[in-house]
DNA sequence: CTGTTTGCAAACTATTTGCAATAAA
DNA sequence: TTTATTGCAAATAGTTTGCAAACAG
C-alpha cells in the first residue's frame, strides 16, 4: 500500500490528518518492518516533540482501520508494516533483519482443511527463520 | 515428551536436580501451554517460597536443552510446552486458549522450497487464530 | 467552537539480573 | 566440599494510561 494511498483512507474514513499521522506512514513505507521504538528514533530527528504515545496511538489507529498490520515474531517486540497483499515473512536470526517474502504454494488457507473440524479459521501468522543472503556470506 | 522422559534426559545431560525443576516439567505437561506466570502461579499453590527467577530459569535450561517450546504469538507473552513431534497451534481469540493441530499438509519444509533462494531456513513458527468449536457454540 | 489528538510523566507487565544464602552431587 | 541453583528485590524494556494543553475540522 503506498503513503498516499493510505492517507487518502485517512479521510475517506473521517479520520483527522495531523503531521504526526502523516510523518508516521512516511516512515513506516521508508522503514519496512520498524518497531514503534525505531520508527519513533527516526521520527524525532526531523519532527523533535513527538510522543512514544503518539507513536502507539497512530500505529493502533491505522492497525484498526486495516492501513497498518502488526507482526508479533519471537523478538517479543511488536514491528509494524502498511497493509499489503498476503505474503510471509523471514526474519534472520543473525541480522536481526525482516524480510518480504511471498507466501508459499499451495498456500495456506488450503492447508487448514485439514484442521480439526470445529474450529473457525480467520486468519494466520507465520515467522520463517534462519540465516539471510547477506550473513550467510559472512559466516 | 511424557515428564518422565524430560526427568530422565536431565540426568543424562548432567543437569542438577532439584524439586523446583521436577514441579515445572510436571506442571508444564499438566497445563499445556502455559505462560511463565499461570506455571508461577500454579506452583505456589503446592510448593510455596518459589520465584519467578527460578521458574523462568528452569524454562530457558529446559528450551536450551531441546526439552521445551516456547511459543511466541500475537498476545507477546511466551507461552511454554514440553517438546513434541512436529504440530501446529490454533488460538482461540475469544477465551484465548491455545489449542494443538496437527501439521497441515503439504507440510511447511516442502512449501519453503517457493522461498527466495540464499535464504537458509531454520524452522518457522505459525500461528492460526479464530474461534474454536466452544465458542462458536455460545456466540 | 467542539471534540480529538498531542506530549508528558507515571504506571504497568513481562522478563532479566545481581547477589548472598542454600542445596545437589 | 564444591559448584550450581535458589529467592529476593531491584532493574529493564516495551507498551499503556491519565490528563491538561494544543489543534483539526
Amino acid at each position: 500500500m503506498s503513503v498516499e494511498s493510505v492517507l487518502r483512507q485517512f479521510k475517506e474514513k473521517g479520520l483527522r490528518m495531523t503531521p504526526q499521522r502523516a510523518h508516521v506512514t512516511k516512515l513506516l513505507y521508508e522503514m519496512g518492518h520498524p518497531t514503534a521504538d525505531q520508527l519513533y528514533c527516526r521520527l524525532i530527528e526531523r519532527y523533535p516533540y513527538v510522543s512514544h504515545a503518539t507513536v502507539y496511538n497512530t500505529l493502533k489507529l491505522l492497525k484498526e482501520h486495516g492501513l497498518v498490520t502488526e507482526l508479533t515474531h519471537s523478538d517479543r517486540v511488536s514491528h509494524y508494516e502498511l497493509a499489503q497483499a498476503e505474503h510471509w515473512h523471514f526474519t534472520c536470526k543473525s541480522c536481526k533483519e525482516i524480510f518480504d517474502m511471498e507466501a508459499g504454494e499451495p498456500g495456506l488457507p488450503r492447508v487448514f482443511s485439514s484442521l480439526q473440524e470445529g474450529f473457525v479459521v480467520d486468519g494466520y501468522r507465520i515467522e520463517i527463520y534462519g540465516t539471510c543472503p547477506n550473513c550467510s556470506k559472512v559466516l
